[in-house]
DNA sequence: AGATATAGCACTAGATCGGTGCTGATTGGA
DNA sequence: TCCAATCAGCACCGATCTAGTGCTATATCT
């Protein structure tokens, strides 16, 4: 399933408020307050957060999270990657992934090019920061592009989707 | 989990024969025996992708599966979208999604971004055709791209992740 | 007729995910 | 001093999704 988790997106709509609120401490409650989100589960993200060094925390009363970078240096792809692993698109590309779990790949024709998509899929996290969260979204939306070979003239092809 | 599933992966293995095989029609057993893969897992999705209009089939004796279309104007996008629906990134931008299914959405400062996320993800997906796939991947990589408004290009930040 | 191949569907076991319980440690303040 | 607020850590459960298989029917070629 090519989707995030909920707790990553409870992180990222937790650090939307962190990110407008740079210098501050806000607690979980707080956040809580803001968006009808499980707190405890948020509270178990923004540990999870904080230890990967993303955020910091302020134990005891008024105490509670804060960006330990400003929010123009940390993007979604950090985020992901702390909560998710980095994204791996196939198995064999996985942080946690042991040699010879997969039979195919000694012969997989599709590594390579697998690959070649993680990168473009990362590139996409890498260049939205959390302050591009915060913002009221400006969309210049400058065409998308990347990671194809050739691919030049990709122009005909529709979505299509399913059905 | 942001990853593929098994059974994607399997189709762009054998999606990957029919593209170096255009014109002819190739068998289930065929490809099973090109590379270690779970062939009756493997004709289940042949016959979704089939189902999608991406693939037809040919029944009976010297039966099998061939490309509807030429392999460039076939790319990853129309296949993962035929297997697993398109990108979803977050739930409620999933094909299946029902209104309300989410105590955030009315309030959810993220959708807008998610959005253009999924977006740019999709056309990381998109620009990679059959054709692509099946070349002995030349990449000139032309360099990645937008989707996110301003974005510093950090491209240094590494996983940044546990471990 | 018989072998080969796809069509369709249901089913099980295991992994993952969403969410919660509980106990402890730290801090600020009445 | 003691209490309330808040983070830290970890284990646990139920629901959902995934990987893979079983079985039966249908079409085609020889
Ligand atoms: S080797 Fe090929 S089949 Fe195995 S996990 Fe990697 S991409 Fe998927
Ligand atoms: S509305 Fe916000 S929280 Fe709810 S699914 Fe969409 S992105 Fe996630």
């Amino acid at each position: 399933m090519l989707q995030l988790t909920k707790r990553t997106e409870y992180a990222l709509i937790a650090l939307t408020v962190l990110a407008g609120r740079e210098g501050e401490v806000v607690s979980v409650r707080e956040i809580g307050e803001l968006y009808p989100v499980p707190r405890r589960l948020l509270a178990e993200v923004l540990k999870e957060l904080s230890r990967a060094g993303i955020l910091a925390s302020q134990r005891g009363s008024n105490g509670g999270y804060f960006l330990t970078r400003p929010a123009a240096e940390i993007n979604v792809a950090q985020v992901v990657g702390a909560l998710e692993g980095l994204p791996a698109i196939a198995g064999c590309s996985s942080e946690d992934f042991e040699p010879g779990a997969c039979e195919v790949e000694p012969v997989c024709p599709i590594r390579s090019p697998i690959q070649r998509l993680r990168i473009g899929v990362w590139a996409v996290f890498e260049r939205m920061s959390l302050r591009d969260l915060a913002e009221p979204a400006r969309p210049p939306l400058s065409r998308a592009v990347p990671v194809g070979s050739g691919a030049s003239d990709g122009s005909s092809s529709g979505s299509g989707s399913e059905a």
